[in-house]
DNA sequence: GTTCTTGCAAAGGATTTGCATCCTC
DNA sequence: GAGGATGCAAATCCTTTGCAAGAAC
């Protein structure tokens, strides 16, 4: 890591309220340097390379206090566990970053439009899904 | 569950292959009166009213057969294990709904168009994702 | 009668927690 | 030195699996 890099990391921990500590570095070094969408695992892996006795608890900690101060974010924001789509009707999701609820909205609704044009990669798409992150009703007036 | 709702899930299950069973009419027919998306535990309460002695591991097999055979969906098709967003351009993601790959494409390359509208259930929108779901090239070839 | 499904208990994977020790501030 | 961070192990949560007994075709 380059001086710069390494003031902008403090930086970002000085903003959050977190302590600049070596493993915390290497971990966010290793995120920047991934490709893709990593699980905690993978991360592990990689972090591991440079600090073999690193835990695999600690690179959770890490991810998950990166991820609450907007160093990075979640691939997916749905709840944890397995969730089932009743609603039929084409329709999109409203998705509450602080409670985490799910609101259907339908597609006519949203407002939203595709041009056809060719996708990238020779992606076949069937159908789209959006959601749209924020907040609900409810947290808004408790905030 | 009237005659009609029952002959139609006979005919759901003749064409997927499935058995019709008592515990899973109840499923399916608890899972078509609940509001929302209801995570498997949740089901399971509310099939376990009509029958008090089902399992909960049923409950998961048969919520696992629907989906399979598309009656109904899952509300996230990403991975089940936590993915961290590395690339900060605004961009969203190519799902591949057979190997659940997923592909970054930047925003302006989606052509994809929001009109600026208000959002239903005073809602307030800070960013949106769009999930493409589809077949990827590889797997459009082994198809 | 054969095959599929159920209920139970156990296993498995992913993630979090408690705690003693160690490191920043 | 005080408070936060680490590493380890155990705990927890969610989901799947193996299997014997029962139900559907």
């Amino acid at each position: 890591m380059n001086k710069s890099d390494s003031d902008n990391f403090r930086a970002l921990c000085e903003a959050a309220g977190l302590a600049v500590t070596h493993q915390r570095q290497v971990t966010y070094q290793v995120l920047q340097s991934m490709p893709g969408h990593p699980s905690p695992e993978e991360v592990y892996e990689q972090v591991r390379l440079e600090l073999p006795s690193i835990a695999l608890a600690t690179v959770y900690k890490h991810i998950n206090v990166f991820i609450a101060s907007g160093m990075f974010h979640d691939v997916s924001l749905h709840h944890g566990s397995r969730r089932v789509e009743i609603n039929s009707h084409p329709h999109h999701h409203l998705v509450c970053t602080v409670c985490r609820s799910i609101t259907d909205v339908d597609e006519e609704e949203l407002g939203l439009v595709r041009r056809e044009e060719k996708l990238p990669h020779g992606f076949l798409a069937e159908r789209y899904s959006v959601d749209l992150l924020g907040k609900c009703a409810d947290c808004q007036r408790k905030a």
